[in-house]
DNA sequence: TAAACATTTGAACGTTTGTTCAAACGTTAT
DNA sequence: ATAACGTTTGAACAAACGTTCAAATGTTTA
């Protein structure tokens, strides 16, 4: 008989094919997964954490963000883009002057529960 | 006068001084920050999150997280050392098998609350 | 001891990512 | 209209990342 990886697959056939059963029936849809992946790839970058955590306390300018956090308003700027677009932030405009603040109060939300553990 | 952009960022000087300050008292350390970042850059990937999925169902030899992600053993495997690095999984072995599990209730927590936020 | 299997490892590769720089845009004041 | 300021944008570049492949390691069975 041929090997199959399809089936064969970690040679003990009956042992695990009950795990795969269990996974395949409650995975949750790819495409949700990737969503969720890309939601964490946000807060996966120390500048837009920083942005972030600022905005929890009070909303702010670009330029002020900048100063703030010691980088450029262009570098600022660019990962607020990237903030917009998942939703994490919004923003006003004021004269010239556009300040930012969190979208909703799940941006913070998300934010503790991560320190939780990483404070252990 | 000299400009300084230290000092009179965003023109109007007074205005946004109490906000900078406020940020200066209450963020937390530089650190901190950079390991929440590292942490949620873990979560930002969308197998480790699909590993992180499954074995928060069940614990689950190499190959048959390979198996049930249809990826091969090795790319699984790279992804495992990370994420035990971070120490989001735990393993033990029996004979030839190695099983993966998540290192406690925290991880489970962490992807809940992003889903959450996804399920919107 | 040799063969088979599960897993790990390291180098290589293409891709993605964050910052910089220069230029553009939008708003306000002269 | 022009100048000044805050912000945005796009191209470019180096650094970081994820997968593949081949080879190595560890364990069990013949």
């Amino acid at each position: 008989m041929r090997y199959d990886p399809e089936i064969d697959c970690c040679d003990d056939i009956v042992l695990h094919e009950d795990k795969l059963k269990l996974v395949r029936t409650y995975m949750p849809a790819e495409e949700k997964l990737y969503d969720l992946a890309e939601l964490f790839k946000v807060f996966g970058d120390s500048t837009r954490i920083r942005i972030l955590f600022v905005l929890s306390m009070t909303e702010m300018c670009v330029c002020d963000l900048a100063e703030a956090l010691g980088m450029t308003a262009s570098a600022i700027s660019h990962q607020l883009r990237i903030l917009k677009q998942s939703k994490l932030v919004k923003n006003r405009r004021e004269g010239k002057t556009v300040f930012y603040s969190l979208d909703d109060d799940h941006v913070k939300a998300i934010i503790d529960q991560g320190m939780e553990h990483v404070e252990e």
